[in-house]
DNA sequence: AAAATTCCCCATCATTTGATGGAAATCCGA
DNA sequence: TCGGATTTCCATCAAATGATGGGGAATTTT
């Protein structure tokens, strides 16, 4: 308990969680420049000089919005880890897949923000430049698709990054791609999962003999 | 000849081409908010004025820059088809990706614009409402996913949306990922491809007896 | 060359947006 | 209940931003 994150979301009832709360989906759902302030006020239903009283500027805001979800990221992902460890190739993908996108369809706003920064600058630069943790190696190691923990091959890298991208934008393309395809709700998230299934099985059976 | 964006188009040097031209970079690495009609105007190094004078309010710009990067990817996709026309399904997926990767890569707000345009929302959100080409059935024909160039079912639909957003993920995202893998421009752009291949390689080769 | 048209820039507006100071309201322990 | 600390809101500011009118330069037409 030393942040003021953690803080916040120590008691999710405070104003403070819950303007961080609210500013999570909007700058989720229209991005950095896309939010104003106002917006986020509106939404929480306070005067717009509250959440600066508790949030400081629009920037400070946005960081602790990246900071708590790639935190909730990266928790879910050591917790998907000890559920796998030990598993067949095979059934460490299909446990991680099932378990990754269930997540991730509950928190859109993960995917959404990830991919934003992946994908688009800033006007102000330098305020979001912190530090971008490093999951992609945690994963390949732990997928067993490197030797070394530390030390993880380009080409496994790429192929993490691969499978998480695909995650990220099925659910944060919902909108556009579920009525492209015409499914519901629940038959879109299931065939989010036999879609990447459906990649990823054949193409690591192929490749590993060591597949445990 | 009948559009004002193709008119822009037929003579590159005219200053109406120029801002086109300049408006589709700015946007691509900003977004719609991100970027400001002074930062356009600066790219091209003329007077704010100048480019209402030739296209109007900005949301009438961007709308030309999505319905021009939209004319490039229907042209070159096909291109691409023509050139993949009869061959196995393999060497289908080999040309086809190759192809597309190199042609993104040379035009990477193409691929920008395509992703915020599925994951992100703008306040205005009547303005960019227009029609979304329908290129995924299709691709999924032109592979040979689907016996019917309409009526494609969902799960080959799903599996082209996975192939062409992971390109663009890719693409988008080399900023971000080309250090996270420490290679340089070329080597990276050949593991794209290489990664590319390596999952649907495999994947459709298992899947398919009707592989021609 | 004169006239008409097109094109571009300077100055300026109105609105939006990030941000703040200070007054009112609320909470909380003594 | 009193008094201080905390929290919330109202009014407002300054800068950024989208947008326009009018004048003048450049170009084309006559």
């Amino acid at each position: 308990m030393t942040t003021a994150l953690e803080k916040a979301k120590k008691n999710p009832e405070s104003m403070k969680a819950k303007i961080l709360f609210a500013a999570r989906k909007v700058f989720g759902e229209y991005g950095f420049h896309g939010t104003t302030t106002r917006m986020i006020a509106k939404a929480v239903d306070i005067d717009i000089s509250t959440l600066y009283y508790h949030w400081g500027e629009k920037g400070d805001l946005y960081e602790a919005v990246i900071r708590d979800i790639n935190e909730g990221l990266r928790c879910k992902l050591v917790e998907v880890e000890k559920k796998i460890r030990g598993k067949p190739l095979g059934t460490r993908l299909d446990i991680a897949i099932d378990e990754m996108v269930d997540y991730l369809f509950e928190n859109p706003e993960i995917s959404n923000l990830t991919l934003m920064r992946y994908f688009m600058k800033t006007r102000h630069g330098k305020i979001m430049d912190f530090q971008v943790p490093e999951y992609i190696s945690d994963i390949a190691y732990s997928m067993g698709l490197s030797e070394h923990r530390r030390n993880v091959p380009p080409d496994a890298r790429m192929k993490v990054l691969n499978i998480m991208n695909a995650i990220h934008n099925y659910v944060s393309g919902e909108n556009f791609f579920r009525p492209m395809v015409d499914l519901d709700r629940k038959e879109y998230i299931r065939m989010t999962k036999d879609t990447l299934k459906f990649f990823s099985l054949a193409a690591f059976a192929g490749e590993r003999d060591a597949a445990v």
